[in-house]
DNA sequence: ATGCGGACCTGTTAGC
DNA sequence: TGCTAACAGGTCCGCA
């Protein structure tokens, strides 16, 4: 599941090979994602060359540039979904299951073999490709987001200003896009637990100092993780791409029935929203 | 405006 | 053993 810092990992990891280069070739297979992808697409990024790649959440920005009009601001707008992966490949390995796009670069002078392609593999489907122009901040996918976790506009002092009054659980309420971004159903567990507070509990009736503690634990838990998965960039070339993340240790997602690990109370398990949620009923109040 | 629930999709696992 | 049903999850959308 690409949650933002494997997302992060995909970013830093395929943009070297990209970055510079300009687009040979966009090989659509499977048109039918979350959005289908219009049949004009390939034709509208053909021969522009790739910026700087950038994170916004859990999508990932290519702006591409029209070198006959470089004032013009374009590029693509990618979302993993829920099963996505984008990996760097040579143009010779053979499609497989689920691969349903390819971007191929054009060599760069000083190339002596075809450069890597970017192949777009999702079984669910639930990831998507979109065209942008002007700025992609902009866009309406993006513009109503709320500030990076990692950056210094997500504080506890913004949460629970926006959450008094509120009547929805505090978990639904840190997992809403609009509030933070990037925090998914398996870090939003994790840090309820590890702050100790109840994921039931109405977002309203969390006090500034709970809120301290969580968005403290919300950075450190996130950060954590993109070292993580910074560990396995090599996996982009080549590899499986499988994301790192996944070996950190988890204390209660993904542990129901099991006892918890600072009290050994047994981690009971509950829907709030549609989602999962394991929580320790000792510990979190 | 707020909060909830359904829809999308398919590989994996649980249950009969 | 073989079948069906539930489940996983991010995001959007419709409804009350």
């Amino acid at each position: 599941m690409p949650e933002l810092p494997e997302v992060e990992t995909t970013c830093r990891g395929v943009a070297p090979w990209l970055e510079g280069r300009s687009v040979e070739l966009l090989d659509v297979r499977e048109p039918r994602l979350r959005w289908p992808i219009p049949q004009n697409l390939p034709r509208q990024v053909h021969g522009l060359r790739i910026g700087t790649l950038q994170r916004r959440a859990k999508y990932l920005l290519m702006p591409l540039m029209d070198l006959q009009h470089p004032e013009r601001s374009q590029g693509l707008i990618w979302h993993l979904g829920m099963s996505g992966s984008l990996r760097l490949v040579s143009p010779q390995e053979p499609w497989k299951k689920h691969d349903h796009l390819q971007l191929t670069p054009s060599p760069l002078p000083s190339d002596t073999r075809p450069p890597l392609c970017l192949r777009y593999h999702d079984p669910r489907r639930f990831g998507f490709l979109l065209f942008y122009t002007g700025d992609p901040l902009l866009h309406p996918r993006l513009e109503k987001l709320g500030p990076e976790p990692l950056s210094d506009d997500f504080t506890a002092q913004r949460l629970y200003q926006r959450s008094r009054q509120r009547k929805l659980p505090v978990k639904a309420f840190i997992m809403d896009s609009a509030q933070v971004v990037g925090v998914g159903n398996i870090y939003a567990t994790e840090a309820l637990f590890r702050a100790g507070i109840d994921p039931r509990r109405a977002a309203g009736r969390i006090s500034l100092a709970r809120y301290t503690e969580l968005v403290k634990l919300i950075k450190l838990i996130l950060a954590a993780a993109i070292e993580q998965g910074g560990t396995t960039l090599r996996d982009f070339v080549g590899g499986d791409g499988k994301p790192g993340y996944f070996a950190q240790q988890l204390d209660a997602y993904g542990r129901a029935g099991q006892p918890c690990r600072k009290c050994s109370t047994v981690l009971q398990e509950t829907r709030i929203g549609q989602r999962s949620s394991v929580f320790c009923p000792q510990c979190q109040r």
